[in-house]
DNA sequence: CGTAGTATTGACTATCTTCAATGCCAGTGG
DNA sequence: CCACTGGCATTGAAGATAGTCAATACTACG
């Protein structure tokens, strides 16, 4: 299974839309479905797993914002070794943390198939009413920024996976209902990669935490256990 | 030494001025020194090392531009452990990564002896040509996903404090001048919470690179090698 | 000069990585 | 239908890395 790459990006065909007649924009925006003037994007780009956005760094600034699927964020380092920087599921932004990066933008790659919508930047200066417009991208950058500041590193393995897929389930699920169980789109490699742990060592810590009762987990279906919190010492086997 | 606290954030004095007018404008806003029309601050509330910022978490959003010295913005842990989340210097913000955050917001904590100046974000839908500070809050936003993005976690503890160390210089460096040494103004304790490693493990780690030539250290003075690329294995001890 | 906070060093131990082998599952083609 | 294949997941054993505990040295500052 070849990935199809869309390199670069190229905006194609320029139907461009109001974010304020579409229904799923309660979930990009939150707060209400928009008064309807100036969220303008251009819809539905579909992604087939494995498909790859490759975002230039520096202007022109490219966002996307991720309307389903997940998509995940990667970086190679310097000698060569791959990075997964962080995964972006809907309602998130993709594009503005590679706007600083002079070299190596973050490659983008589908976990699984995904749609997401470009969103068109005001012309800085030049409109009247787009402040709302950027008002709303500050937030979710602001948001960006709080998860990606999450305190992995100090964590033991097991409470980093523990961590790592009660956040994923948290922001999996639509506000306010709860499903039980989320499917987890990435190997648990690309989990290792991103919490900076083997794959085996999410593999074992992931048994750890079903034996234990903290998470359900059917391989790569997961789900939360209620009363998790007290559990502090699992058994080794 | 009591650190002095500013519990929560009320704006006193409300001398409003235009970057404009700061000659130290350059370094915040990178680019031009401003046309000069709407980057309105309460300009240089003073923290002596210790003080502590407690920023809230919603609305309003607040925001500083750090002008000098250093802030660690720290959160904590549900069993009561201390994280270090970051660190801020001159020209970066702190603010929106407690937008988000519904409880527990980050503690801002003044490392060193430092001067912020506080954003008066506009009123949105309401200005007219606000939209260009609205940007360039965005930028900044986007360059702190960034760096709130690094591998950290992956690297082996040497390679994590070379990095860290690295970037500091970077950051802490005037754009363009590049002085030899930079003085590291937290402790190995609190680089160790950062990065996730303990403080001995930040000083011996330390103590490798110095001896392979890699970082110049000399108690909290740290500075750069030049050709210190090609170094990867270091002896021990 | 004494004190408190910080930095350093050593010895031991727990955790995590690495290497290797095996199992599982879906897709593919005979 | 079934063997084959490739990607992913799992398990075990051995070794390396980093944490913990404890003692000591350094440094700034009153």
């Amino acid at each position: 299974m070849l990935p199809r790459l869309t390199t670069g990006f190229r905006p194609r065909n320029r139907v461009i839309v109001d974010c304020a007649y579409c229904p799923t924009a309660r979930r990009c925006w939150d707060e209400a479905p928009l008064p309807g003037t100036d969220l303008l994007v251009q819809p539905e780009l579909r992604l087939e797993r494995g498909a790859i956005l490759t975002l230039p760094s520096g202007p022109p600034r490219i966002v996307f914002m991720v309307i389903s699927g997940c998509l995940a964020l990667s970086e190679t380092e310097v000698g060569g070794t791959r990075h997964t920087a962080g995964f972006r599921l809907p309602g998130e932004l993709v594009g503005p943390e590679s706007w600083a990066r002079a070299d190596r933008p973050y490659e983008v790659r589908a976990a699984t198939a995904s749609v997401v919508c470009h969103l068109t930047l005001p012309r800085i200066g030049r409109g009247r009413g787009n402040s709302a417009f950027l008002e709303r991208l500050l937030v979710k950058s602001a948001a960006q920024i709080d998860r990606a500041m999450r305190p992995w590193p100090g964590l033991p393995a097991i409470e980093r996976v523990a961590a790592f897929v009660e956040d994923f389930v948290e922001r999996a699920q639509v506000r306010g209902s709860s499903i039980g169980s989320v499917r987890l789109p990435m190997t648990r490699a690309d989990i290792g990669s991103y919490l900076g742990l083997s794959e085996e060592t999410v593999v074992r810590a992931l048994a750890r935490l079903k034996r234990g009762r903290r998470l359900e987990v059917h391989g790569r279906m997961v789900g939360l256990v209620q009363c998790s919190r007290p559990c502090a010492q699992l058994p080794m086997r």
